[in-house]
RNA sequence: GCCCGGAUGGUGGAAUUGGUAGACACGUUGGACUUAAAAUCCAAUGGCCGUAAGGCCGUGGGGGUUCAAGUCCCCCUCCGGGUACCA
């Protein structure tokens, strides 16, 4: 019978659609729960590429293997669906971005449905749906009403939290601030990239590397606006810790230890030279403060001006402007030339009362420590550097712990930079009674920092890199922030019987004045007046795409609950998520924010475990064939002709180079999904996205491949579907082997997520019965459920061809017994130095002493033992006979 | 720059986690079927030498550990992801 996938894949997704095959079971006394989520989607205007099925591919096998034991399911999809093209097309076309977003995610929605993916669809989610940011919104407030107990290591409310003395005595104003300077989010300035041209904030990525502005080539400045942030360092530990109970691959979470960025260390005041001020440093060698020769200010730095003289007025101040013009990367890139101004002022190093010059320059970042360094030049390779440049003395007060004398010279000398262990010299003053000579650098730091509380001039310190998030963007088509700005000053959130607070309407979705979004065009959604007729003013910021993700695992759970964000004993039961599929690009941000709120939801009592996601693993990107010139030129795929193995160009005729690229538009190399089906079918498409290689790979997409998988299920098809090759009565030996070696691979493959192996070992099975030409009815079935995860439609379509009423979507996983897979013989291969030269049967069970005689006595071991002394055999039981010459 | 990955036939990849390198596919070549093509089926297919038996080489490059290295260690090259307002 022919292999009629359309007709089958249509069959069978209305029938599961018609019997809600896959909705989520509401047995919650069933201890076996599965909770596994997708990344959800930003539902693009081009429609789903074929690296979105893969990760949902594999989600969606293990989901009908886990139901098929006996698991409750949880399996949902939803949109992620604020973001910027959605805008931009309004500001185009004025098309409202929720009409854009809702055409995008019908056919999201249709693609997905197509690929026979089982979502439980009862439980879709939308974040710019108002029933679904209303709670986004009421996290927020959650988050404002929020702070952190060092002490307990916790998020409190922040009515519990103890305002000192000193400031409530101050009364009213100076308890609230006290109380925002606490707060998890907080309303502040931050820098931003600003482009005076277009008048809008602009993306990182959307800076050129030379400065200028990618849409419209103005050069871009760094800019002060009011911002939303919120204190995810305060978390940072926590952060780190809750690393230690998941299971994640190695290396995001070694990345995301980088990027919280844990240093411990000392604070240390510097006086300055003729003033009361101090300048603050954080430094995590207070052991070298001896060697500190200079200091260096962040051209932000508050003080810059104020210890700028006069004489040095004008190159500081453009060299602050300057710098505003740099990237931090470029700032700090270590390859690049270092920059710097004198400011005139001089600083007293506390440790030996010397008098060192204070610089301001670049590569100290204000968002760093305190924004402000102590120069060592000669242990520190930054500072050497710049030492070097500037002329700036350097002290060594280290002597190498290194057997290259030349080296050691010069670093005494100040000639090089050491930054290793070595002996303390130099490292003592008697008028200031600090001496550590001689000790370790461990015992140095130690004795330093004791000395500097001592002498109340510093303190043992941790620095995080993890910065305070910024949390607010310029844009419409965002999450409001349930926001008041009053004309007294005051901010106050609105209550939560107020929510949503829903995005107003609009005719132009171009900008406002001065950086605000379009929100701020809208006048009467803008204005408020309070009961006691107070003027007031929304906020016109609205929340970044993240805080939509952030949270969306636990709508899943609840997604129709209008009383509250969902019901505490059905987040109880089916939190934390059991297996988190994406993509590798999100390996910190998006899944430090997600931990960073879930740990305060945590805090509050409001979900019951610290950490949301229990496991996670992260799909690699499929990429596309492209082409190119000689000289590097790409060319859009549709302008290139295959000839005999070549590639062309259709105008040109020159001879291409095909090479492997991301998918995109302008190399007209997108594939999609749709034209795969409609070729060979959506089980097909499946199948070999799970074949092309392990899932965590990135991998070129290559249509030929398809083809593979194709043959493989209509040999499938037609080999089991046709009543002839099935038989009753007793399996032949070698099909019941193969059989059970197969539900095996399948079965402890899909538990380690790689189907790749999982789908050749079936290929084999289908070869093996082809071959022999009938299977038993038995065996026949086995198999069909076997492959059922993989290939849903072709599976239930014999399924229900061999008599069966219900979907196989819940019958039980076939179980694979041992007794068929045993071997009586092994195949050893026997080497001879290391080299294999002939295989030998050996019973399973023989001892190494008569595998050794066995394989002696073998005559084709004479061959390459000939005159040669044994010297040893190594026999591996069940592996390997290795005999050394 | 910094952090995290990766590199195996013409191509995608496999390799019991230190034990026969190339499973399973694609492609290519030859054959069968066909008036022909497609589809399907059968066979061969890492490179070099050889009629063959067989031999030598071979997992990005260089070194090392081991009876044994694609797998472990050190150094290098190239490619990919992230780099906080792309999400």
């Amino acid at each position: 019978m022919d292999y009629r996938f359309r007709e089958i894949e249509k069959r069978w997704q209305k029938y599961w659609e018609e019997n809600k095959t896959f909705k989520t079971g509401d047995d919650l006394t069933n201890p076996k729960k599965y909770y596994i989520l997708d990344m959800f989607p930003y539902p693009s205007g081009s429609g789903l590429h074929v690296g979105h099925p893969e990760g949902y591919t594999a989600t969606d096998i293990v989901s009908r293997y886990k139901r098929m034991n006996g698991f409750n399911v949880l399996h949902p999809m939803g949109w992620d669906a604020f973001g910027l093209p959605a805008e931009q097309y309004a500001i185009q076309t004025g098309t409202h971005p929720a009409v854009t977003t809702n055409k995008n995610c019908d056919t999201f929605r249709r693609q997905i449905k197509e690929l026979g993916l089982g979502y439980d669809w009862d439980r879709e989610v939308n974040t710019t749906d108002p029933s679904y940011f209303r709670w986004t919104q009421w996290i927020f407030i959650r988050l404002y009403n929020t702070w952190f107990d060092k002490g307990l290591g916790k998020g409190r409310d922040i009515a519990e939290l103890p305002v000192p003395q000193g400031i409530s005595d101050k009364g009213e104003k100076a308890i609230r601030e006290y109380k925002d300077s606490k707060r998890l989010a907080y309303y502040d300035d931050a820098q931003v990239w600003w482009c005076s041209n277009c008048k809008i904030v602009c993306a990182n990525e959307e800076v050129l590397t030379d400065g200028s502005h990618e849409k419209c080539g103005n050069p871009v400045v760094k800019k002060n606006l009011k911002q939303w942030m919120l204190r995810i360092p305060e978390y940072a530990e926590r952060l780190l810790d809750g690393l230690e109970s998941v299971d994640w691959p190695g290396g995001v979470k070694e990345m995301q230890r980088n990027w919280i960025g844990k240093s411990t260390g000392a604070e240390v005041d510097f006086p300055v030279e003729g003033s009361n001020t101090r300048i603050k440093v954080f430094t995590t060698r207070p052991d070298t403060l001896f060697g500190a020769t200079y200091m260096v200010l962040a051209p932000e730095h508050p003080l810059t001006p104020i210890l700028t003289k006069p004489g040095e007025k004008k190159n500081v101040e453009q060299y602050v402007v300057e710098a505003a013009k740099k990237s931090d990367l470029d700032r700090t890139d270590l390859a690049r030339d270092k920059t710097g101004v004198f400011t005139g002022s001089y600083a007293i190093n506390p440790v030996n009362n010397k008098k060192i010059p204070v610089w301001v320059a670049d590569y100290v970042l204000t968002g760093y420590g305190t924004g402000a360094i102590m120069a060592v030049p000669a242990h520190d390779r930054r500072d050497f550097e710049f030492a070097g440049k500037f002329g700036l003395p350097v002290e060594a007060i280290m002597d190498p712990d290194t057997r290259d004398t030349d080296l050691r010279e010069k670093v005494l000398k100040g000639e090089e930079c050491w930054t290793e262990d070595g002996k303390y010299i130099n490292s003592a003053n008697s008028k200031t009674g600090l001496d550590i000579n001689s000790l370790s650098k461990e015992e140095g730091i130690r004795v330093t920092i004791t000395w500097l509380r001592e002498k109340g001039l510093g303190n043992a310190m941790v620095n995080y890199k993890l910065r305070d998030w910024l949390f607010s963007r310029q844009r419409y088509w965002g999450e409001p922030f349930p926001v008041i700005h009053w004309e007294d000053g005051e901010i106050t959130l609105l209550d939560e019987s107020e929510l949503p607070l829903e995005l107003p309407h609009l005719e132009e979705y171009h900008p406002g004045a001065n950086g605000e979004s379009p929100l701020a065009n809208s006048t009467e959604w803008l204005y408020v007046t309070g009961p006691d007729g107070r003027k007031g003013r929304r906020e016109t910021n609205t929340m970044p795409q993240w805080a939509g993700s952030c949270w969306y695992y636990l709508r899943y759970i609840d997604p129709k609950n209008s009383e509250s964000i969902f019901d505490s004993d059905l987040e109880r039961y089916w939190m934390p998520v059991d297996l988190y599929i994406g993509g590798a690009e999100h390996a910190v941000l998006h899944l430090l924010y997600s931990r960073f709120w879930h740990k305060v939801l945590y805090d509050l009592g409001i979900v019951s475990h610290d950490e949301p996601y229990q496991k996670l693993f992260n799909q690699g990107m499929i990429l596309a064939f492209a082409y190119e010139t000689a000289t590097g030129a790409k060319v859009a795929a549709d302008m290139v002709e295959e000839r005999g193995g070549s590639f062309f160009h259709k105008k040109t005729g020159e001879e291409l180079k095909q090479i492997v690229a991301k998918m995109s538009k302008s190399l007209k190399n997108v594939v999609n999904p749709d034209d795969v089906t409609k070729r060979y079918g959506a089980d097909s498409l499946r199948l070999y996205e799970m074949f092309m290689g392990p899932l965590e790979a990135t991998k070129p997409w290559d249509e030929k491949g398809v083809k593979g998988v194709f043959n493989f299920l209509n040999r499938t098809y037609r080999f089991f579907s046709d009543e002839l090759n099935l038989m009753d009565g007793d399996e032949d030996n070698e099909t019941l082997k193969v059989l059970h070696q197969t539900i095996k691979k399948v079965t402890i493959d899909i538990e380690n997520l790689r189907f790749n192996t999982a789908v050749s070992s079936m290929m084999i099975f289908t070869n093996l019965a082809l071959k022999k030409g009938k299977v038993t009815r038995k065996s026949a079935e086995m198999f069909i459920l076997t492959l059922s995860p993989f290939a849903p439609h072709l599976a239930e379509e014999i399924w229900h061809l061999y008599g069966n009423t219900v979907s196989l979507a819940n019958h039980p996983w076939p179980q694979y017994e041992e007794k068929y897979l045993i071997e009586k013989t092994i195949e050893y291969p026997v080497s001879f130095n290391g080299k294999m030269r002939f295989t030998i049967d050996l019973p399973a069970e023989i001892e190494p002493a008569e595998a050794e005689k066995r394989v002696l006595a073998d005559p084709r071991a004479e061959k390459w033992i000939s005159d040669k002394q044994i010297r040893k055999i190594v026999v591996v039981p069940g592996r390997i006979i290795n005999i050394v010459l």
